[in-house]
DNA sequence: CTCTCACGCCTAGCAACGCTAGAAATCGAT
DNA sequence: ATCGATTTCTAGCGTTGCTAGGCGTGAGAG
């Protein structure tokens, strides 16, 4: 039956139409601007359709999100393999993220402010998410001090980097100092 | 006219019991459960009301914003008074910051991460933020090396605990460890 | 080639949301 | 007691996420 299998591959092409036409509807307008109506509108379909695809709003964010932290890995990937020294690689590293984080606000929201869909600290947590902390780690950990627990001094790490994120994004640190904030911070984190 | 008086009295204090029902509501279920409706029910009155103190449900979050601001600086002073030597100032502050974000989810939210009608950055901010953000500066301060702007220094802490905070109550990093990260950021930021 | 049946899609609608206009009621002043 | 203004309520608008039920299309059997 060749036939139904021709209706799945268009199925999950369609999947894919929704989740991108989600994503940039988000980054040109804003969450608040994706409603299932203008998103169906968006597909050229009804809204109905989306449900058989996804549970719902939160599903497709979710989707969204999945497909930023792949986004996220592989810049985080391309910055630390770019850079050269331990210090380095952690500077650019930081720079990337927080880079990624004001480039493209309603991605980042999607994975790390709105969402609580994800399986995230759990063991089962999707695979471009534990890419993405992976990277953090592999640039963090060279950096550690003797005793220091890598996986933690990573997750500390990133908990200043979305910090530095959010409250300048969300208007509660100015924009102005941002660099001097972000050197700040690789500072007390690259082990002298 | 003493009358007129009385009148704007009531209204003040009519003005505080729309506020402080919106932030019991919110702590107890959540802000998805802050209706309109539902808020002028829990004040008895009926929703135009509300239109006539606020703006929209945005200023009165906003409001409620403002008021965990004065008791989020009240603890934090608290925390750093009681507090014996520089390094325990800092870290009894932190404490505080966090155990205040993860004790009062959805007050910290309305301060921290959704609102935006507050202005936060900019001179004019309410005092009561400016208050707790002058609370970390004094336990941070005492502990800043020589070149280091104590202001920036104190921007980047907080980005740090927040970030643990948001982080940790997301479901991005496991409630376990939180005292371990915790230790790691006030590690770093103590300058040895 | 025709009939049948099942699947997939769309139209229409529900309850709830934030917010507002205009009627109704209340209360002080004359 | 009546007027006038202020305050409050009833009712409703437009939009939201989501769902039920009917309709059309197209694959498979004879």
């Amino acid at each position: 039956m060749p036939i139904q299998a021709r209706r799945e591959r268009e199925r999950a092409e369609r999947a894919r139409l929704i989740v991108t036409a989600a994503r940039e509807l988000a980054e040109a307008e804003g969450w608040d601007a994706v409603t299932t109506r203008r998103l169906a509108a968006e597909i050229e379909y009804s809204q109905p359709v989306l449900y058989s695809h996804f549970r719902g709003k939160g599903a497709i964010m979710a989707a969204v999100a999945a497909q930023g932290c792949a986004d996220l890995a592989a810049e985080l990937r391309r910055a630390r393999t770019a850079a050269r020294g331990t210090r380095e690689a952690l500077a650019a590293v930081a720079r990337t993220y927080t880079s990624f984080g004001r480039r493209r606000p309603a991605l980042y929201d999607a994975m790390f402010t709105h969402l609580v869909d994800l399986p995230f600290a759990a063991r089962e947590a999707p695979a471009p998410l534990r890419e993405a902390f992976a990277e953090l780690l592999l640039a963090v950990e060279p950096a550690a001090a003797e005793g220091d627990d890598p996986g933690l001094l990573t997750e500390t790490f990133w908990a200043g980097l979305h910090g530095l994120v959010t409250l300048t994004r969300g208007g509660r640190l100015p924009e102005r100092a941002h660099e001097a904030r972000l050197a700040l911070l690789i500072g007390r984190f690259a082990g002298d």
